[in-house]
DNA sequence: TTTCATATGTCAACCGGATGACATATAATT
DNA sequence: AATTATATGTCATCCGGTTGACATATGAAA
């Protein structure tokens, strides 16, 4: 059986309530004392427990996070950046990949309300959960709106998309087309592409997009065959635009002299394994920092509901594709 | 404030018991009632609380999973599968990132025995870390030998390590290096290594191995400069293999005609990035599988204590740098 | 000598829910 | 009419830790 509180007390000689001011340094301890519990604690291997305590105290320090999947590069990066800052504060993370499946991602907020967490980062979000309106807990929405009470943070993707394209067009590219994932999502990334139109059109160019459910191959086979002129792609994610690159290169195009491609995310992963692709670069860290900045604040009710929305600066990454 | 199960009580009209036993399917319960209760708790929006619940049954359905970091593309999809079938099986994954520290991977370790966690998996290990050894506890480790008495799950990496030294010699290679990360963890992953030079030493070749500390270009210029003639590596990692493709262009080297490449884990990434990369595919799926398997088993205190090592088959995909 | 800060103990209530014991009531069976 | 399965209520206890109220003891300062 794990020791409790009275066990350590026994083995120290103590009473319960003196353990436990000792463990939360409370009231008046004497040295010898402290020292006798923390030898009791130790002999016994004990370890407080946070499930009775949180029950008290109505706090859990868990964060519950949703996003579509862990396995995405940028995902990937954005929870280990979550989770260190979190950590640091005392904070800890239950992992939620929802999938972009909306039944998942329902049954995920269910459960984490029941397991009482403290608040909720999500940057997952089908249209039509409105179970993100929680009145009693804070979230925040990471590149996605939720609602119209959740704050969000993203980075500036129209300043990125605006930036992906004006490159494309100083390098002499005319016939770019825009390639990006599910636009239904409710998204302030669904900005990249519309920065792309705006700035084609103030180009006196058409812009054309071709959008991606997922099978991002034959999609982008379709866009070569529909648009044999095609001389630059602005794809809205890294993966898109290694497809993109894969697929130009069984054409015979040469990159970057007969045919462009700059994508977007610019993760530690991508810039790893295809350090050639120019790309938008968001900035990660800083997304992460804001959003468990405005999280804990909401937390400790010291949230400032003016500034709904978070915008951080994008930085572009000239590389050998463009 | 938060309903609980008197408040739902009192709107239903029934008493705090029958509503326990609605919400446990215990007992005798009428149909109007448990339609009144049902109603009762969509109308106050209530959710049981599992802490309180988890103090009871002296069960938090927490899984903790300490890696290293969810950005390093072979855990972040390795965690998603491990988070998808824990979830499929009522469990909940407190996400852990220890970053190769051994101090932060001690005081994660604490923070999830005092959240009472059911179970842990952990892929990270820095030697000295003996709090592994929970008698109470069950922990399986992923490729990581952690303790006599904790059940490992890997892949073949003996197997992998000898398939792609193997597959470097069959197309003529002679020069053959190995490159692999931090050797001094105690993991199966060593047997990479241990298969190359072995299979270098059936064939009378003299093995070479160079050894990143995380500055991976360095040593890869190192490498390059001392063996001139080298004509193949062999990489502990996909990550490692690209940042070798990337320095072997830059010395002109014709890949694969001049120069081979193949590296390791053969993550869905890196397929997407780096296609053309020859690798050992890693079975992340069934890794994560079996280790949960093993885990929950153990949790059901169904553990089988004779098969104390789990080791799954690897994939040769050969492809455009061998 | 009195006063007070320090140190520790005892006791009870509480957090929200689970559960067993027991009482009671109704309706269906025998 | 007696028995039984079904249905619900009351009550107390427990999970492990926190906290406030109150008592008591000691040594130091006033």
């Amino acid at each position: 059986m794990k020791p409790k509180i009275s066990d350590v007390a026994k083995v120290a000689g103590v009473s319960p309530t003196t353990v436990s001011r000792v463990l939360n340094n409370r009231g008046y301890i004497g040295e010898k004392t402290r020292q006798k519990v923390d030898e009791a604690m130790k002999q016994l291997n004990y370890f407080p427990n946070d499930v009775a305590r949180s029950l008290f105290i109505k706090k859990t320090f868990l964060i519950g996070v949703i996003f579509p999947t862990t396995t995405n590069p940028f995902y990937g990066q954005l929870i280990f950046h979550i989770e260190n800052i979190a950590a640091s504060l005392g904070y800890k993370i239950l992992l939620c990949n929802s999938q972009g499946q909306e039944d998942k991602e329902r049954s995920y907020l269910r459960m984490l309300q029941r397991n009482q967490v403290d608040g909720i980062i999500a940057g997952a979000h089908n249209r039509g959960v409105k179970e993100y309106d929680i009145p009693t807990l804070p979230v925040v929405g990471v590149d996605r709106y939720l609602s119209e009470n959740i704050p969000v943070v993203s980075s500036d993707n129209y300043d990125g998309g605006r930036q992906a394209t004006q490159l494309l067009i100083n390098k002499g590219c005319r016939n770019i087309i825009h390639i990006n994932g599910p636009i239904y999502l409710e998204t302030p990334a669904n900005l990249r592409r519309k920065a792309y139109e705006d700035v084609m059109k103030d180009n006196q160019l058409p812009p054309i997009t071709y959008e991606t459910d997922g099978d991002n191959q034959a999609v982008i086979k379709q866009l070569f065959d529909e648009n044999p002129r095609v001389d630059s792609i602005f794809a809205s994610d890294d993966l898109i635009a290694s497809a993109v690159i894969r697929e130009a290169k069984l054409r015979k195009r040469n990159i970057p002299s007969d045919f462009k491609v700059i994508g977007y995310d610019g993760t530690e992963t991508t810039r790893l394994l295809l350090p050639e692709l120019s790309t938008i670069q968001q900035p990660i860290r800083e997304i992460a920092e804001k959003t468990i900045d405005i999280l804990t604040k909401e937390i400790n009710e010291e949230g400032d509901r003016s500034q709904m929305e978070t915008i951080l600066p994008v930085r572009l990454i000239e590389s050998e594709t463009t």
